[in-house]
DNA sequence: GTCCTTGATGACATTTCGTGTCATGACACT
DNA sequence: AGTGTCATGACACGAAATGTCATCAAGGAC
């Protein structure tokens, strides 16, 4: 047995997790979270890099794993085709832990900082998806315009799943990506006036 | 005369940005901003948020100025269409002080904290976008998706300008657009195949 | 002219964040 | 046993950010 309870990092996102539920994100000091978990604040930073950083540590995996995913795909594959089928394997993710990512975005929703550090994350994972257009073999203009639109579908597909679920987050990454292609389509408009 | 020299938040806003090109946004302490302008810290907190929003406060025109545009054109106009003619108004925002913007990305580029910053304002111009959008009868699923794409565009287009400024801000406006619309086209893909 | 309100600033204290540094003790390896 | 490694604790500290009260000019009311 070890000198230390495991699961360090562990037990101090679920602290925190609970003490943001109950008394704000501001309502919170890190030495209070840290105590929780029977730790020390200096313990705390050791593992997270700032207070906000608790919520998002788990959120990392999500960019290793598109990079497989893209890394892996045959070639000629289009892209918005990789967009729409290729990341079913990325739903188990998210589909066993709906309320606590309820919980989560109910947190983050309420404070500008989190909102801040959440849009970052999603910068960080349309980096991830433009080195993966470009290395296969995309233009990198389009490559990073694809990697934001795949950004945005992410995102907003991911929000409208947690209101309802029981659809399916593959199919409501589908919808949203036609919904996105239909009313971008600047022809099709142009064309109909 | 005032018993203070005038201006002050323009002045913090000048000393920031010297010290942050000298010295980088972390070797900077607000105190150093505050004695450079002539002022204390508390009044720096006074005029500024937080020590990143001293790079950002200028910025605030641009959300009121697209509300502004999207209010006013007229009915019918079709949305990409609106993206992409409706903001030629705002490039003399822009046009004139290229240099400036580089500075501000330079010094941006080199800190997350500061990237950070940027995406959330970005994504509440992405907001006030949306509520253009709907305000104009479009359905909220729609226009969240094209007010992403907007969001998108503008800051592609503004950095490849940035880059190239000869060509003129709503030229690269208008190939970012269309380069989006052209590679985002999922059923023209599949339909090759 | 005097009084009063308003508003921006200074001065000071305080809390919290985040980091640097060193000591400690369990575990693994030899 | 001896040694190294690694996560943690303990302590100190700089910097960010906020609350509170005092100060002083400008402008209007009377």
């Amino acid at each position: 047995m070890s000198r230390w309870e495991p699961d360090a990092p562990e037990r101090l996102e679920r602290a925190a997790l609970e003490l943001f539920l109950a008394h704000g994100f501001d309502g919170v000091t890190v030495p209070q979270i840290a105590a929780r978990a029977g730790l020390t604040t200096r313990t705390f930073f050791r593992h997270f890099a700032d207070k906000r950083e608790v919520l998002f540590a788990g959120e990392d995996v999500i960019p290793r794993r598109v990079a497989e995913i893209m890394a892996l795909a045959p070639d000629g594959v289009p892209p918005m085709e990789l967009v729409a089928g290729g990341f079913e394997p990325m739903a188990p993710m998210f589909e066993g832990r709906v309320e606590q990512l309820r919980q989560r975005r109910q947190v983050i929703a309420g404070h500008d900082g989190l909102r801040e550090r959440e849009m970052r994350k999603r910068a960080d994972l349309c980096e991830t998806i433009t080195a993966g257009f470009i290395a296969r073999g995309i233009d990198a203009l389009d490559a990073q315009l694809l990697a934001e639109t795949t950004g945005t579908i992410f995102r907003v597909s991911l929000d409208r799943w947690m209101d309802a679920p029981e659809r399916g987050l593959v199919a409501v990454l589908r919808e949203t990506m036609s919904a996105l292609v239909a009313v971008t389509d600047g022809s099709r408009a142009v064309e109909r006036s």
